[in-house]
Order: structure tokens, then sequence, then C-alpha cells
DNA sequence: GAAAAACAGCGTCAAATGTCCTCTTTTCCC
DNA sequence: GGGAAAAGAGGACATTTGACGCTGTTTTTC
């Protein structure tokens, strides 16, 4: 499982042999079942993962139970919970996996430590945050602005790998549709 | 106009006095009227901006026209386009004033030499990144769970300052609602 | 291999939302 | 100061969306 990691970190650093074994001795894999709950909500997250296969979902409950899925993290995608990780405090997300998946995870401290030892990792790390913030726009731009069809169509291309694999439940939940209507746009897809 | 930004800093940084002029040195103050436009869509952003009065808009247009703003800042708060900004591509968002805004401007490169000086502003724009970061996730929880009174409801809670000084078609655009939709809205909430 | 759970389509109905329109008030700008 | 533009409320109407219930199919689980 650790060879998928070792591959991505080849191909978006270059870092020495001492770099890539300190890295290593740090991580923990992890194989986990579909369904199985990594962080819940009141928890402190105090872990960083990196999924090597399978996929996550992250999502937050209202009161009434219904669940909102604000990301989908699939193979070569980091996960946490940045806001819980910084700050000690309780989450108020959940992550589970959608999917079996093989994860690795770090511990906050042991990753702070590898930012010190290894500054490429940490520029690194700044460009996949800074892309974050722009897929967030992205995703709030479309929230606000698309018709549910757009939603739906604006979803598929961004993700198509993760659409195949997650019910369309989750699809619905993830653009904010109900079911009904996310059927609807998929029903009247079909005639074109 | 650069005492506000002064007194900022001392609140959230302990910066010696060398730090405080370096800073300076660098800053361009500027007065800017309401609707002036301080980046077009295409263009590229070259500046990060400090507001110390007034407040300024970021939104995107459909092709049909139609504006959606996703974001409003307003006193001591910082806005630029990270995506143009650090990948020097052409932005996709407009930023604009709402109000006569008293501006503190810096270049890229500028910014880039305070960081690599002062490492305390480094790791305390880091800090608000990931404050703006989970401020993103709130917004898209909100944007696909909540009502539109609950939108708007948050709305004036998390931003009482903006929310009175904005126009109504703005606030709208801002939630993703017709201003018929907020307007609705607000008639109901007078007989509560 | 059988029972249970999850998944997803569909129909109906009611409610929410948007579009288009007019009208009034306020603000802006020369 | 006066004309033009912007802002926003409200009515009428069409459309979209969601809630609920039911059904058949697939998948999971033990």
């Amino acid at each position: 499982m650790y060879a998928e990691f070792e591959t991505y970190l080849r191909e978006h650093m270059q870092l020495s042999d001492d770099e890539l074994r300190l890295i290593h001795s740090f991580a923990v894999e992890r194989k986990v079942r579909r369904k199985q709950v990594l962080l819940q909500e009141g928890e402190i997250c105090r872990f960083k993962i990196f999924v090597c296969k399978g996929i996550l979902r992250t999502y937050r409950t209202r009161e009434d139970g219904t669940e909102h899925i604000v990301q989908f993290s699939s193979e070569n995608l980091w996960v946490t919970e940045p806001e819980s990780l910084h700050n000690h405090t309780p989450s108020r997300y959940y992550i589970d996996a959608v999917e079996d998946s093989e994860l690795i995870f770090w511990t906050k401290s042991d990753f702070d430590t590898l930012f010190a030892q290894i500054p490429r990792l940490k520029y690194f790390t700044e460009r996949l945050i800074s892309r974050n913030v722009t897929l967030g726009r992205d995703r709030i731009f479309s929230a606000i602005s698309s018709t549910p069809e757009e939603k739906y169509d604006e979803f598929i291309q961004t993700y198509p790998t993760v659409f195949a694999r997650v019910p369309l439940h989750m699809i619905a939940s993830y653009l904010g549709l109900s079911l009904k209507t996310l059927s609807r746009v998929r029903h009247a897809q079909l005639k074109r």
C-alpha cells in the first residue's frame, strides 16, 4: 500500500532518500472497511490521512439528523479536519469510508516535524491548500449560481472517478439537492 | 489611514519597530470610490489588499451576465484573488468597492519579501488562511443544507456590520437566492 | 442461502421559488 | 435642484422542488 504513496511523492516533489525514509518512519498504514468511521463529531482530529485506495467522505449533520457531504476524497488525496486539527477543538464533521479503503495516517505533531525538516514538503502542502481554497470557491460559486442540472454535470466532470462509485443519494447530499430532483435531472438527460 | 492598519498589526502580532517599518515601506495607500473596480475578470491579480475602511466584494458572472458574490470584505480583512495571484493566471473574479473605501496595497513580490524576513507574519497569514478554509466550509455546508430563512439569519449573525451596509439584492446574490425570495423571508420575519 | 438493509425509480400533491411586471421611494450625479 | 438611475416591495402566474409513500431490485450480512 505504501508503494502508491511513494509514487505520488516522487511525482510531486524531489526528495532525498533520507527525506523519504523520514516520512515513511512516521507513517501508519491502515485498511478500513466501508462505513467505518474515522472521525466523529465532537472528537478532536489528531491525524492527517492520505488515501491510497478507496473513497472517504466528510460530512456534517443538521439537528434533524440529515447528513450533508462537504467533501469526497478518493485516491491520492489528503484528508483531515483542519479546524479541529489546528485548534484542538471538537470536530463538527464526521469522516467515514464510502468504500473499503487503504489509508496512511500521520499525527499532527509528526507531520509538523516533517514540515520543519523538509521544507519542500511544507511548500508543496501550501500549494495544495491554495488549490483547495480555489476549489472551495468554485464550489460556492456553483452552489449559489447553478441549476441542479448544471451542478450535476459539473460534478461528473470534476469527479468522474468518484461519480461512478458512490450511491446517488450521496451525490444528491453533496450537491444540496433532494434525491428526487437528482433523479429527475438524470431522467431528463436520458432523452437527449 | 495607515494608523488603523498598524493598530491591527499590533493587536495580532508582536513585531519589532524595524519589522513594522519594513511592512510600511512596501505599502501603498489608496482611496477608492464606490463601484470602483479593482480587479477585472481576465486580468492577472498582482496585489494583496488590506481594508482599513469600507467594503469590497468579490464576485463572478455567469454567461447570462448575472453576478454572484462569493465574498464581502469589510474593515480589517484582507482581500486578493489567490488563484490568479499565485499562478499568474487570468482571474475569473471581479473585485470592486461597495462603498467608498480606504485600502492598503502590497504587490505579491513585496509581500513574499516580507514573508521571508518576518516569520511571524508568515505564521500569522497561515492562521488566517486556515480560518478562511473553515469559513469556506461553513459556507458550503450552509449553501447545501439550509433553507433561505436560515441562510439569511446566519448571514446577519456572521456579518452584522456588512448586513446593514449593503443593498439587499447583493445579499440575495451572496446567498444564492432571488431578491424576491429574500424579501419574502424578511416580510415573514416582521410578523414574528 | 435467506433475511434484512440499502438503493433508486415513480406518482401525486403541496409548498417554495423564480420570472416578469408595475409602482414607489431613495439615491446619485451633473 | 432636477432628471435619471437604483433599490426594493408586491402582485400574478408558471415552474421547480421537496415530502411522502409505494414498489421492485440489488446488495449486504450473518
